[in-house]
DNA sequence: GATTAACCGAGACGGTACGTCACGTCTTTAA
DNA sequence: TTAAAGACGTGACGTACCGTCTCGGTTAATC
């Protein structure tokens, strides 16, 4: 379900198995779902070649050999397309299975230390986060992809919990506290990301190895 | 300090052994010293109302009364000028001092939390960290404004470890776990900062209170 | 016998002899009547406040609830559909008949200069002359439009020939000369029409008043 | 003096040898008079090549190698801009000289004649007769460069006038009878102009041959 | 006192992207 | 086959801002 935000967005989640009015279905003629397609594909790939800065909304009509009109009656601003463009290819991380909490976690953390090193477009973000200020929408996008990517972090700690490694306390406020350092480094005090930075951020979080 | 940044670093840190008072002193007309000042507050009025995106530099090179050369002469860029411009500024948290290093980092969460939310447009971070991205000099200011406003936290913890109230573990990562999260709910989850979220997160990082 | 320009010309001056009342009625849901008339309408009216500049073939499509298709499956494009609207309320100035060639002509031609001074907004015939240099049969409406309103004023001559007021001589010619000073000041040189030029022109088209 | 008709017309014929006030000379950088004129070549080019048609504002600021807000800094308007360029390379018929008022008038009439039908792109009027409705500049323009063409027929009649050959009669009337048939013919009736018809028009103006 | 060099305000410069608009065509389902 | 609805590719529009450059003129320290 990638695009069709500014349209109304008529019929979510109706997998109900009783025959349903069959979809209100709106006259005229429908939106071509190749040109979608097109679209966000041309938009990964100017983003992975010159982040943000060498996307322009022409340059993405252009290689997609679409008009500048169809992708503004799809998204109503550049930040919007690039929040989608971005979930079509999730680099999310796989949630590691170590058998215990603070194994996992340490894999995680690492992992996603050495993405930050690595990512070499690590512009759009930034530019998200910018454009968030300005726009309620991409404000909305931008927080419902990042808690995507936290999904990773839950999942361990639950799984933590039923086993009774931890205490059911308080795991939303956990996974801001393992997440955002990263971030906070990465693009604003620009220290470094270090494999022992994630170690000793884990076993700060957990408290102490015994 | 605020300016000179572009033209030679004159006298850095003046190591001449005779002590001369003469300064290098350059021929021609030397800078005008209002020019400065103009400019700042003028960056500051058009960003107090309007943010970054109700800035420009061909506004605020009149509204100072100044050539836009005379402000690229001085600094090298839109965003320097907007650093530049915060720190002339400051709204630094005061230190607290309760006499135990969980009142001084409660009331400093809590003063922290209130002054994001009151916040009333808070797109010029945002902005620095997009432009970081592209320009070194702008990563070092951004990281060195930041590292400025960490001094409150470290001064409480410094203080706790003095007192024996704390260990002397591991001082950065604690500020960055203090501080990151705030930074991570207001730019880019969206998530709410409450008070309440304040004093969990100072719990959670000294240990739950006996 | 407004619309069919672009289909077939079904039935032109039907003179069929055996009066068969079966005609050739093609296959398929037959054209809306009533669609000429809403869309002749809608063009006058956007046409009235607004003049071609606020004329859109979308908006015309609208405010006659019709499909753009249906317009285009009648008119060849907006300037013929232009054309037609005109016809539609042909503002044409009635024959006077006051006894003399003269007379006519005077009344005629000043009747003519009122309208072009009190037209208000003459944007429709500069838009449509533009639009006959890249399109013959813009062109070839246009000119037969303009004939029409050539029709008085050959009327006057014609009768004033056959009264023996006048040499049978160059008719056409003579049209030219009454007619096009008008246009030339009101399209081109931006000459005032003043009745006192209406008067002077018939004075020397025929001949100085003894 | 091609261009500048945005700014203020500042000291438009002071060719006076005493030492007036030496121009204003505004402050800031000056415009680049080599701007000017390559933008008028360009767009003589253009229009010479396509017509209005090929003409657009961002082909004329490629092919000039200037900025399209430097154009906008000089023209209001792409039609301000075309009439200018008309100006630069003026197309006027020369003056015949026969010794006779009809000689000199039916030779001019013929070379009008043969122009019009020559014409290759003619759309350039059209265009701008339609432009000048919607903007008093151009019609101001459009209306001088037309005056400008109508020098010829002038000098025609003013010569005829001081050797007697003609009363000093209504010049300005016989001039628009002169010339507007021919544009009539020529933009709205699209009938042809022939030699026969320039002769016939001329006659026909200055009364039978005798 | 003259020279010199860096400064000053003003504003024009080339470039690039923006988001909008209208054109005339095409593609749906329904009548 | 026509209808209404509306999406389609194309391409121009005029605006805004960037950071640089160019004027004539000013302001010191040096010659």
């Amino acid at each position: 379900m990638p695009a069709s935000r500014t349209a109304a967005s008529e019929s979510d989640q109706g997998s109900n198995v009783e025959a349903l009015p069959t979809e209100p279905r709106r006259p005229g003629r429908p939106r071509d779902a190749g040109a979608d397609e097109a679209i966000l594909t041309a938009t990964v790939e100017l983003l992975a070649d010159g982040g943000i800065a060498g996307l322009s909304m022409d340059l993405v009509a252009k290689r997609a050999g679409v008009g500048k009109a169809t992708i503004y009656r799809r998204w109503a601003s550049k930040e919007e397309l690039v929040l989608d463009a971005l979930k079509t290819a999730p680099p999310t991380i796989p949630t590691p299975d170590t058998g215990s909490v603070r194994g996992d976690l340490v894999a995680w953390a690492i992992a996603l230390a050495k993405r930050f090193r690595d990512a070499p477009a690590n512009d759009v973000l930034p530019h998200l986060i910018e454009a968030a200020v300005f726009d309620d929408r991409v404000r909305e996008s931008l927080s419902a992809y990042l808690h995507g990517r936290q999904d990773t972090v839950r999942t361990i700690l639950e799984r933590g919990v039923e086993r009774g490694e931890l205490a059911a306390a308080d795991v939303e406020l956990v996974i801001d506290v393992l997440i955002a350092p990263f971030l906070y480094r990465r693009l604003m005090t620009g220290a470094p990301i270090t494999t022992s930075f994630a170690k000793r951020l884990v076993d700060f979080v957990l408290g102490r190895p015994r």
